[in-house]
DNA sequence: AGAAATGAAGATAAGAATATCTTTTTTCAC
DNA sequence: GTGAAAAAAGATATTCTTATCTTCATTTCT
């Protein structure tokens, strides 16, 4: 669904909402290791997301990533735009240009809804609610693949 | 959300279940100038598709696909199957491994409903159903972006 | 039987996504 | 200020998707 490079982006991004804050920053290779993401692609992908505010940087000795305040008022949804783009979940789901609710394609009423209310609650949630969210409700989350951590 | 290979084979199954029969087989020339889809690359698909029985074809003059009532049987699903596999719709959508619905990530909740959803829709209806519905209903089809079709 | 129409199969090419490597710049600690 | 640690930037490599081109095989029609 999403690219490779988005859901990296997105879980540096929620381990970063977690773990990191302006005192605290982490290195690549430590989120990488977390993540068990590939590291320069890792890295690339952070530069990228630094360049347009998504998260925050600093370099040299006890430098690293972390999310300032501001980076955590931004959504999913503002993650895709800056990776993957939006279209993929704007298109007709056949890649028909004319295709909406007055011209629909054969599938547009199986896609359609799925598409709005995934829309509305990535472009709704802020990294904070979503952050917080994990953490109130004590559910498990699977960050990393064979490790899940625990909250609460 | 689906690879181009995948929504041109969708668009000329469903197109050749509503204009094709075993008495009436269409060229790839006419399939992909009709759904304005690059030729060479859906004749691949087509014969991709006839080997696994989700098409059917005879070769020479006044030869070309269509669907058997037997082709017709399948649904969308298989096509999917067929073309870019299922794992993009089974998968978490950030990736993890072990994320389900005791294990959620953090966004599981918002993308499963849907994933069953449109999951259990693309299963259920067959290629037959669909384009009935197509034609009972009297809808506007946009097979062909800039020329939709009309039926009834 | 032979010619023409059509799909089948295989080889190749172009582009994007994924990933890595190397060099440069900045910052901190001493 | 010097050295080390870390991100930033740029160059390169690999793989997958998308697409095309060429040749071969089959069927129909006369």
């Amino acid at each position: 669904m999403l690219s490779n490079a988005c859901k990296y982006a997105v879980r540096s991004i929620l381990y970063l909402g977690i773990h990191s804050n302006e005192k605290k920053k982490i290195g690549v290779k430590v989120i990488a290791n977390e993540l068990e993401t590939p590291q320069p692609f890792l890295a690339k992908l952070l530069q990228q997301m630094t360049k347009s505010k998504l998260v925050s940087s600093t370099k040299g000795p006890n430098g690293g990533f972390y999310l300032s305040d501001n980076n955590k008022q931004n959504s999913i949804w503002d993650i895709l735009k800056n990776i993957d783009g939006t279209e993929k979940f704007e298109q007709c789901f056949l890649g028909l240009a004319k295709c909406g609710d007055e011209n629909p394609c054969p599938v547009h009423y199986i896609a359609a809804p799925f598409r709005k209310q995934i829309l509305a609650d990535f472009r709704d949630k802020t990294i904070l609610t979503l952050t917080s969210e994990i953490e109130v409700s004590g559910k498990v989350i699977s960050l990393k693949q064979y490790e899940p951590l625990k909250f609460q």
